[in-house]
RNA sequence: GGGCUGAUAGCUCAAUGGUAGAGCAGCGUCCUUUUAAGUCGUUGGUUCUGGGUUCGAAUCCCAGUCAGCCCA
């Protein structure tokens, strides 16, 4: 072995390791250190008094995410919660004069990426940026690993998700659309309980997967002895609590399919459900309209946002259209008489629009693959598109005059599907024949436990669900699902 | 599940089949109002992994891993 110590200046971990190394030898344990803030960034910057340099003291911390050295003085920036704006970083100024020889020297040893608390007062610099000239700082948490590029922040997708953190930190426009993202959220708890609906959280864990169709995960409870699936929907516990006299309700939970990961997929995701007694379909458009308008003047500050994929302006405000299923069927294919056809015309229609058909598909599963491939992803502007064909969902009810429709509307908004609602289904007996039709004879995947409760009697209710997900990818602009979750679901590697 | 694309320094990116480079970050120096601060110098590479072709592979071929996009 050489008597040379080995040079690390290279590696950015081991120089960081050896500067927390020397500081503790020095008896500086900066993960111990304590401090108090009286500010955040921006609130510090509000403090200033025009005119007033150096007479208001605030105590801030955060993350050193600049630093300017200028030898006996030196300017940096730290990063809070609240620097996310267009004013960003706060600044602060560090004088070798002020903050004394031994104090300074170890300033210079920060590294970017450190924490640290300051005290001092506000003054304006020259160019006008108001910054705290510090009298005192502690260094609360060491970083042992470099932050990412300052100027071209992190890009590579794959490490964006895996280290949210780092992406927080150096990507502004993720963190305000996943700080929007729980300002959406914030919003329509606010928007519901205005209006008496009451907030409740249900079992995750069922033993039936009911409410849609969709493959579940499954999974063991070892005390019990029993198999469970994580929840696919909310839907059929909420409406237990209208037979219980909630009669207006709401959950914002985790639903979780076991299907395939996309753009607009990830095996978790959050829905909001929406119930109303004595209220229906209808009553749910004008609720939708409201929420959404109101969302949209309260966390964007307009009506009117710019929908990338079609180049179009989406426009919340003004009559929203409105239209039948069937009819948007009937233009699509140009034929009036479509729903008169036999499953062969129509599979021969579908394949005329370029479609894919399986021919062991049901009929209406046809005409649903011209909604989904042809007319949906054109539906920019809000469109709630009405009156869907039965066989499309066991949980809502007929249409009076024409039984082989459902009294429900899908909200349709950037050709992607925002809101279904339904007029709720609340006929035990026709309820149970939805079901056991849809079973095919699979008994063990019909709820008997929610048909029990509906034959006690459930209100006549409206109810809505919205994909929090896509609603945020919808408000925030995001081309993928993954961009409005903080933590997308990835293949799990061993840590680097 | 199928197709296409990608993976090079901590980060962002270069590199006709022929010595792997730059900017930022790091390390050392100068600078007490900077704004992607500036200045002078400088370290750093299992080119994702494993095979193959070739005198020679970051580059071509095969397999795999991970990711993105498109399709199912």
């Amino acid at each position: 072995m050489s008597d040379q110590p080995l040079d690390i200046s290279h590696d950015q971990h081991a120089v960081r390791l050896s500067k927390l190394a020397e500081m503790r030898a020095a008896g500086i344990d900066p993960f111990r250190a304590e401090f108090q803030t009286t500010h955040f960034s921006d609130a510090a910057r509000r403090a200033y008094v025009d005119g007033q340099d150096y007479t208001v003291k605030v105590a801030v911390a955060g993350r050193l995410v600049v630093i300017r050295d200028m030898g006996k003085s030196q300017f940096v920036k730290i990063f809070d919660q609240q620097s996310g704006g267009a004013e960003g970083p706060l600044q602060l100024y560090v004088k070798k004069d002020l903050v004394g020889d031994e104090s300074y020297a170890a300033f210079k040893k920060l590294d970017l990426g450190d924490i640290l608390g300051a005290e001092g007062t506000l003054f304006k610099t020259k160019t006008g940026e108001i910054t705290v000239r510090v009298d005192r700082y502690v260094l609360l948490a060491k970083a042992l690993r470099p932050l990412p590029e300052k100027w071209h922040g992190l890009s590579d997708p794959e490490q964006v998700y895996r280290q949210r953190y780092l992406d927080l930190i150096v990507n502004p426009e993720s963190r305000s659309r996943l700080l929007l993202r729980s300002r959406i959220v914030s919003h329509v708890r606010r928007f519901l309980e205005d209006r008496q609906f009451v907030e409740v959280e249900t079992p995750v864990l069922q033993s039936v997967a009911g409410g849609a169709a969709a493959r579940p995960f499954t999974t063991h409870h070892n005390a019990l002895g029993m198999d469970f699936v994580l929840r696919i929907s909310l839907e059929l516990y909420l409406k237990r609590l209208l037979v219980g006299g909630i009669d207006r309700v709401f959950e914002i939970g985790r639903n979780f399919r076991n299907e395939g990961i996309s753009r607009r997929h990830n095996p978790e995701f959050t829905m909001l459900e929406v119930y109303q007694a004595y209220s229906d379909y209808r009553g749910m458009m004008g609720l939708v309209r409201e929420l959404l308008l109101s969302l949209c003047q309260t966390v964007l500050g307009t009506t009117r946002i710019r929908h990338a994929a079609s180049g179009q302006d989406i426009e919340f405000a003004g009559e929203w259209r409105e239209v039948p299923y069937r009819d948007l069927i009937r233009e699509a294919t140009g034929d009036a008489d479509w729903f008169k056809r036999s499953k062969a015309e129509k599979i021969a229609g579908a394949e005329a629009l370029g479609l894919k058909v399986d021919p062991s598909w049901e009929d209406f599963e046809v005409t649903n693959e011209i909604f989904s491939k042809r007319i949906e992803p054109g539906l920019i502007q809000p469109t709630f598109v009405t009156h869907l064909p039965r066989e499309l969902c066991p949980l809502a009810k007929l249409n009076r005059e024409d039984p082989t429709v459902l009294d429900v509307f899908e909200l349709t908004i950037g050709g992607m599907e925002i809101a279904p609602a339904y007029s709720e289904q609340n006929d035990p007996l026709e309820q149970r024949r939805m079901f056991e039709a849809q079973a095919g004879g699979e008994q063990q995947n019909v709820d008997q436990d929610f048909l029990f409760a509906l034959e006690h009697g459930m209100p006549p209710a409206g109810g809505m669900g919205i994909g929090i997900d896509r609603l945020c990818i919808l408000l925030t602009g995001a081309e993928s699902i993954r961009d409005v979750i903080l933590f997308p679901q990835l293949r799990t590697t061993p840590a680097p």
